[in-house]
Formats: structure tokens, sequence, C-alpha cells
DNA sequence: GTCAAGACTTGGAAGAATATTT
DNA sequence: AAATATTCTTCCAAGTCTTGAC
């Protein structure tokens, strides 16, 4: 427990001590086999290493839907082009007229027996992987030894975005020992750069948590090498997280009182930003920031809703004054929702819409800045987020109650538990694509219920049978067998409930992704408290990973917590 | 105050590892 | 033992919010 309750120190100051061996650059390129071709107009032609390198990143592509794509092909082929010796360019003008078929096999080709390998060989494989992760893998901060999130540099290849990226094709370039800063204690070991290199930088800034830092060249921002989850660090800031959403519980009352108030407002900013944050409440939209046009795909948060984004109908479906919310939100997932208003939102919304254009802000007074000023000013540390998090979590807590029956077994608690995560991604709009395999899947289980359902049907006739031969003979062989064939039946009905409950859990999952939610917006607490009180063991909810990232959580909760 | 840069959290997909079925 | 399904891990993009420069 000890570990987490150090104090903390001030001033931002987030380390004393930090020492690392900098990142693990990725191998250079290795040339294609003399034997492998890349094709122009159907003649082959032999390419210039740097020209191989991305033509390879294309080619290892072919079969995923971006390569169907025309931004994709035409930001691929301009950047391409770039790394063409002249020679290369004065040829090569058309894509159209490349084939990188052969390329192409050759790397599933390599794949495949990469995946055949005898046993030992993906032993040694193993064993050198994990032998570049204890080495670089680890840092040492303030004398405690911790696992690096993500140690490696990122490989060269071509960008993939989400949704309609403007970028998406651009080749991500190498990053190089001279494109990094390293970050670290002054008295430390100062990471040595890979022979005949050197860094960018080296700084001693113990204000930060970053141990490493490069800028990506898609857009220009910069890209971290940072702790692990199940560092005391991040740790200790995720358990810090909850802290600010659970004192969010103590004024959420008087902040609604405040909104629905400001909803008639004298001031239009202030009307706007009652609205936004009743829907941030409400419906756990994040904040939505202002974006740079055409340098990302357009998506939008609460502040951002453009006029295009809702509808509003007087009256729906049997209800009073639904909005009709259908955007695009982060990562572009579509959040669709029909939502039935209080009347005061409704007639703001109507006058925040006059006059303008589909594509006009539907808050044109707000912004996220403005917004996050006000609620700083309503709770220390409160921001647009934290509504997220305490929703999420709230949310949680309550399902849970709603939920849980202290007389089903743990299989039928564990259902319980799902559905109340379930309830907090839905509330977050958390989706997957539905697996491939879903309905092969489903199809298969309820083909295996339906066996297990004929089973117990025989189970249930061999219990009568036996039941009656004992009436008849009345003797202890007979009596044993009634037992024998109703320990069978008992067995056989708790796996068909099993299977049922596993049916129902799957299918009402298959579009909703849990992962989110659970490792960034439920306090763990709840979970562990919830675990204790009904005798759940914690590891039937969170794998090694999951125990690892929520240690602190797992150290000090009691059954008793209350979010 | 404004704007861009910086730091850190959150996000689903893909790939790898493991479990289960055939 | 191979094939397939499921779960876990890695990857890196895309958000939020803060900080710093002017």
């Amino acid at each position: 427990c000890s570990r987490w309750e150090e104090e903390k120190n001030e001033d931002g100051v987030k380390w004393m001590q930090l020492e690392h061996r900098g990142p693990y650059f990725v191998p250079p390129y290795e040339p294609l086999p003399k034997d492998v071709h890349f094709y122009y107009d159907g003649k082959p032609l032999k390419l210039s290493l740097a020209t191989e390198e991305v033509a390879t990143f294309y080619a290892k592509m072919l079969d995923h839907e971006y390569t169907t794509k025309e931004i994709f092909q035409n930001n691929f082929f301009h950047d391409w082009r770039k790394e063409m010796t002249s020679e290369e360019q004065e040829i090569i003008k058309d894509l159209d007229k490349c084939d990188f078929g052969e390329i192409h096999k050759y790397f599933v080709d390599k794949n495949e027996a990469r995946k055949a390998l005898p046993k030992e060989e993906k032993q040694k494989l193993k064993e050198e992987a994990d032998k570049i992760q204890e080495e670089y893998g680890y840092c040492i901060l303030d004398g405690h030894r911790e696992k690096i999130g993500n140690f490696k540099t990122e490989p060269p290849g071509l960008f993939r975005g989400r949704g309609e990226h403007p970028k998406m094709g651009m080749l991500k370039k190498r990053i190089m020992p001279e494109d990094v800063i390293i970050n670290c204690s002054k008295d430390s070991k100062i990471p040595k750069p890979p022979e005949g290199h050197k860094w960018k930088e080296v700084r001693f800034d113990n204000t930060v948590t970053w141990l490493a830092s490069w800028t990506e060249n898609i857009q220009n921002t910069l890209k971290y090498i940072m702790l692990n989850p199940s560092s005391k660090l991040k740790g200790e800031k995720d358990w810090q997280k909850y802290e600010v959403a659970r004192r969010l519980k103590d004024v959420v009352h008087t902040i609604r009182a405040q909104y629905r108030k400001d909803w008639k407002s004298k001031e239009i900013k202030k009307r706007q930003r009652a609205v936004a944050l009743y829907f941030i409440d409400k419906l756990a939209l994040r904040a939505g920031n202002e974006k740079e046009e055409g340098e990302t795909a357009d998506t939008v948060g609460c502040c951002s809703l453009r006029v295009e984004h809702i509808q509003l109908h007087p009256q729906l479906d049997g209800q009073e004054h639904v909005v009709e919310f259908d955007f695009l939100g982060k990562d572009s997932i579509r959040y669709y929702n029909k939502v039935s208003v209080e009347k005061p939102v409704f007639k703001n919304l109507q006058l925040f819409m006059k006059n303008k254009d589909p594509t006009d802000d539907l808050f044109d007074h707000l912004n996220t800045t403005f917004l996050n000023k006000h609620l700083q000013h309503l709770m220390d540390g409160l921001t647009a987020k934290v509504f997220r998090t305490y929703n999420a979590s709230i949310t949680l807590q309550e399902q849970l109650k709603a939920l849980t029956n202290p007389e089903d077994n743990i299989a039928g608690k564990l259902l319980s538990y799902n559905r109340a995560n379930r309830a907090v991604a839905i509330l977050c709009n958390h989706q997957r694509s539905i697996p491939k395999t879903f309905a092969k899947s489903m199809q298969v289980l309820q083909e295996k219920i339906d066996a297990k359902k004929k089973q117990v049907e025989e189970a249930q006739e061999e219990v009568k049978k036996a039941e009656d031969e004992f009436k008849d003979t009345k003797d202890a062989k007979a009596e044993a067998n009634v037992e024998k064939k109703k320990k069978l039946l008992k067995r056989l009905e708790e796996q068909l409930a099993k299977m049922n409950i596993q049916a129902t859990d799957k299918e009402e999952n298959k579009q909703i992704a849990l992962g989110t939610s659970k490792l960034n917006y439920l306090d763990p607490r709840i979970t562990v408290a919830w675990c204790k009180k009904f005798g759940i063991p914690i590891e039937r909810i969170y794998n090694k990973t999951q125990r690892e990232k929520f240690a602190w959580a797992i150290d000090m909760t009691g059954e008793d917590f209350e979010f």
C-alpha cells in the first residue's frame, strides 16, 4: 500500500531521478531478394533502395481497403515520387501502371513462413524480443524500476488516418537518433546513441514525464516515449483523475441548477454555454476543440457541433422536444441519438439555429476555453472531460447495484457486470465494428445450445426412467442410479444456462467496445469493491495487464468503497 | 488576450498469443 | 496436430487541456 502513499512533489516536479537506455530503433530496411520484381507498364524495373523501400510500404497494404481510396493513392504517389531518383521520376509517372503484385506476394509468403516456423525457432525469436524488452523496456524512476509503455521508435510506413483523413497515404519517415530528444536526469547514465549517430538533444527536464520525443512529419506534432500504465507515476495520476471526478459528485447538483438557470440568461454566450454543458453532462459528449481545417478528418465534439449535425423535432415517436444528433466524433465514430430534451433547451436550439447555414457552428459564441474557464470557476480542477469520467463511473456503480443478484452464480454475476459495463460504453458511444466472424460464431453457439437442450431433455427422461425403476424395485442399486442421473441432469442444465448467458452477452455486445470505458472511465475501486462484496475473483474482471494498471486500486479498496 | 506548441489521455484496429475445437 | 475462435497486447492516431511565446 505504501507505494501509493508517498508524498507528492509540489510545483510540477515529476521525478528526481530518471535513467533509461533511450528508444530502441527499428532495424534498417532490408532490400528485396533479386528474384522479387517491381513492374512498370508490364516490364520489370529495378528500383533504387529508397524508392524500393517506399514501394514495399504500399505493396504490403495492397489488400487493405485504404489502397483503393483516391486520396490515399494520390498522397502515396506524390510522396513516393519525392523519394525517387530523377531517372525513376522520368519513368514512373502513373500509379496505375505500377505492379506491386510480386512484392506483395513476397511479404505474404514471408509472413506465412514465419508463422510456420518450428517451435524452437519461434522460441529463439521470442527470446531475442525479450532481451530487447529487458534492455530497453525499463527505466529507473526515483529508485523504482518501471516498465516503459512504448520504447520503440515508430517504423516508417504510410500514414493511415481514421475516417476521411486528407493525409492518408502520406509517407511517414524513418526516425533517426538525430530526430530524437532524450530526457533524463543529469547525474544518470546518459543513453548512448546508436554507433555513428548522435541525439538531437539531451535535456534534463523533471517537470515532464516523457523519456524521449521526436517530431513526426505528417502532422508535425510531437511523439513521446512514456511510462507504462502500471508505473507509479501513471497510477497516481489515474487515481487523481478519479478523485477529481468524485469531487464533482458533491457539486454536480449545484452545477445542474446553475446551467438550468443560465438557459434563460440575457447573454447568448451564457445560454450557449449552458446548453452545451447540458449535452456534455446528459449525453457524455466530448468537449469539442476547434481543429485546423483540411489537416484532419472532419469530426466534431460538443462545442464544435454544426447546425447540420442536429435536427429538431417538436414531436417524434410520442415524445416532445426531440433532438436528433448525427455527427462523426473522435476517430470518425458516428454518434447517432434521438433525445427528448427539456423545453428551454429546445427553444434555445431553435434560436441558435435561426438564420444559419447548415455548415455554421451551432454554438457560435462558445469554445472549449471559455467553457472550461467557467467550469474551473465552479470547481477546482473541473473541465469538460471530468463529466465523462464522473457519469461513466457513477453509472457503473448504479447499474451494478441495480443488476447484481446475490443469488446468482458467478457466471450470472459476471453477466450483470458486463451489462453495467455495457451501459457505460453505450453512454460514451464506444463502438466497434462487428467482428467479421460474428454471425458465424453466433450460429455455432446457437447450434451448441440446441444440442445441449436435447441432452437436457434426454437426461430428464433418464431420471424419470430411473425413478420408475426405483419405485418398482426399491433396491439400493436403483436408488443410487436415480441420484446419478439427477446429478447428470443438473450438470447439463448448468452447462445450458451458462451457454445461454454467453449467447446473450455476445449478442448484446456485438457492436459495443467495452475496453475503453474499462480502462479509462470506470473508477477501478468500484469494481474491486464489487468483486470483494460478491466474492468474485478479480481475475475474472481484470486480466494481468489491467491488474497491473489498477494495482493502486486493488491495494487500497475495501468492499464498502463508494464512488 | 491569442495562438501555437507541448504534454498527456483516450481510442479502435491489427497483430500476437492462447484456448478451444476438430 | 492442425484449424479456428477468443483474448490479450501493441500500435499509433486523435482527442483534451495546459503552457509558453508574443
